[in-house]
DNA sequence: TTGTAGGCGTTATCAG
DNA sequence: CTGATAACGCCTACAA
């Protein structure tokens, strides 16, 4: 492989000038900008990054947390991201953890170790105080509100959210709501049962734990939650569905189960995804690729103070309520 | 920072020895490599693994290239390849191309940079001839049919699937039958477009291009299925839909239409997602998963020879044929 | 078992 | 405008 060196000779100057050609910078004459130029056509000459990287200290690299890639919330996150980053040069690094501790920490070993230039952690398992300790090695942007920390993130405020589509449901006459949920850890969920908890007592409702369905994350996960919605005797007769995904699955199931919506059961999903619209389902809004968007600006943006940017959502009003 | 230098310096050795503990060589003394062990831990040291990068060719990332990410077909194929990175600790690059040419090139121009030690295409728009210039600088792997090529690749025969799906539907008693694809070109597509009008001639049927659906990605996009069928004088009695999102989606949308399945209308989607299982959709299952680890494993292994890996594919049998 | 010295390919500084 | 030369941080013959 030829290098800087070989074009040098080959072109009759310096490695300098060589390297002021191949970035564009300013004070080379034409004619030696020329040869250059033409030693490196024949040579068919790459530059190598890893040098590149060494010598400057950055990659234009940028690394992606996300537990699972098949699902639309992330995949729409990432779309998002990845759409920004094209703009500005940068590639992405996708950790894929499963919801592994040990793999969130190789994602910021990473960092620390200077492959990435920043990370987004679109979700997380590991506690706090451990990511605390990898602030010094580069920017760290989160998914979720950090407002009061010293991080920057991007986030949809959930508990304003929850609250905000829970009393819709109520002024529309119902009482007993319940919701579905990917998983009930992690600072978003936690947000929404507080919202949920805060909403029932504030109404004196009774928290039924029986509401609440976990591990709802795709579209056949629908039918397991229309399954026990049946075998109760006193069934939710609203839902809060977190992914538009599992709500168009609960409404197929439904259908097929006999349970009428909105009439025996009404939902809102979330994120506005297509299937909801084609599903006619109400949801709320939330911008995912906006976020991403957003989200990568803030991991290159060094010179950018820490902020915390919530993304405001909307109620889309169709026909499941 | 501190370097491999500082900590020679602390540890009194040459960074020689430094070298050897960081990388567990042998022919270091016990005493030699605790005192190294201790440095490393007062310094908080962390190697630069850039420089390791520059110093042995190799980094550790694989890239991988497709269309988009929010799509369960390359989704679960990513999870696959990332399932089986990890285990190798290997790293994934992702280029997320929407089909632009300048995407992928700058994917194949990363290897050529030596910042990826191999390249999975999970799906090309750029021509055969490009892609070859850029097999000098490491391996490529496509996940299409590569046979008689000199590249590697795991692939399902598309061409024998449909033929297979096909006949399965004339023998029971189907005459008009079209199908869904998400693009016309690509290999893939036009091998199942051969296996079609080959099919046709076969049992000399005629040749409607009305009955072939094009845009067929996602959930929602059955819909516009359903409604052209609809409006057709003599529509299509069966469909081969290349992915089970797609058929749930025309499941869905028939039964609100009126569309009977599958007795006015049989359905064969593929990759048994497991929405085709709660649906109940007959698909032709393609093990995406496993063929990501086979991808994968094909890109580090280097002394292998050139392969190509036919994945076989199987009929799940349920109940909309 | 240990260390010296050269190399990986660029960029950056600074003196002409 | 141009070019030595010193980083960047690590690996690895080769010599001892």
């Amino acid at each position: 492989m030829t290098n800087i060196k070989d074009l040098a000779k080959m072109a009759g100057v310096s490695v300098t000038t060589v390297s002021r050609v191949l970035n564009n910078h300013p004070y080379v004459s034409a004619e030696k900008r020329s040869a250059v130029l033409e030693a490196i056509r024949q040579s068919n000459y790459q530059q190598n990054i890893n040098a590149v990287h060494l010598s400057t200290g950055k990659t234009f690299l940028v690394g992606v947390v996300v537990p699972f890639i098949d699902h639309p919330y992330f995949a729409l996150l990432i779309k998002g991201i990845a759409n920004e980053a094209l703009k500005h040069n940068y590639n992405l690094v996708l950790f894929q953890t499963n919801y592994l501790e040990s793999r969130e920490l190789d994602a910021l070993q990473t960092l620390k170790q200077k492959q990435i230039d920043a990370l987004i952690i679109c979700s997380r398992i590991s506690s706090w105080s451990t990511i605390e300790q990898y602030f010094p090695f580069g920017p760290i942007i989160l998914c979720e509100d950090t407002r009061g920390k010293k991080v920057s993130s991007s986030f949809v405020d959930h508990y304003k959210s929850f609250l905000f589509a829970l009393d819709y449901l109520y002024q529309k006459g119902h009482q007993k709501m319940g919701y579905c949920i990917g998983r009930k850890s992690g600072t978003n969920s936690k947000n929404r049962e507080l919202a949920y908890k805060d909403f029932l007592k504030n109404y004196r409702l009774p928290y039924n734990p029986a509401y609440i369905f976990e591990d709802c994350l795709h579209f056949e996960d629908g039918e397991k939650v229309v399954e026990q919605i049946k075998q109760m005797p006193h069934p939710p007769t609203a839902l809060l569905v977190t992914s538009d995904d599992v709500a168009a699955g609960i409404v197929t199931c439904a259908q097929n189960l006999g349970v009428m919506i909105p009439d025996n059961l009404a939902l809102i999903g979330f994120n506005n995804q297509p299937i909801a619209k084609m599903m006619d389902i109400t949801t709320i809004e939330i911008p995912l690729e906006e976020m991403g968007r957003k989200l990568f600006l803030q991991g290159i943006n060094q010179n950018e103070e820490i902020a915390q940017y919530e993304i405001p959502v909307t109620l889309i009003e169709r026909n499941t309520v």
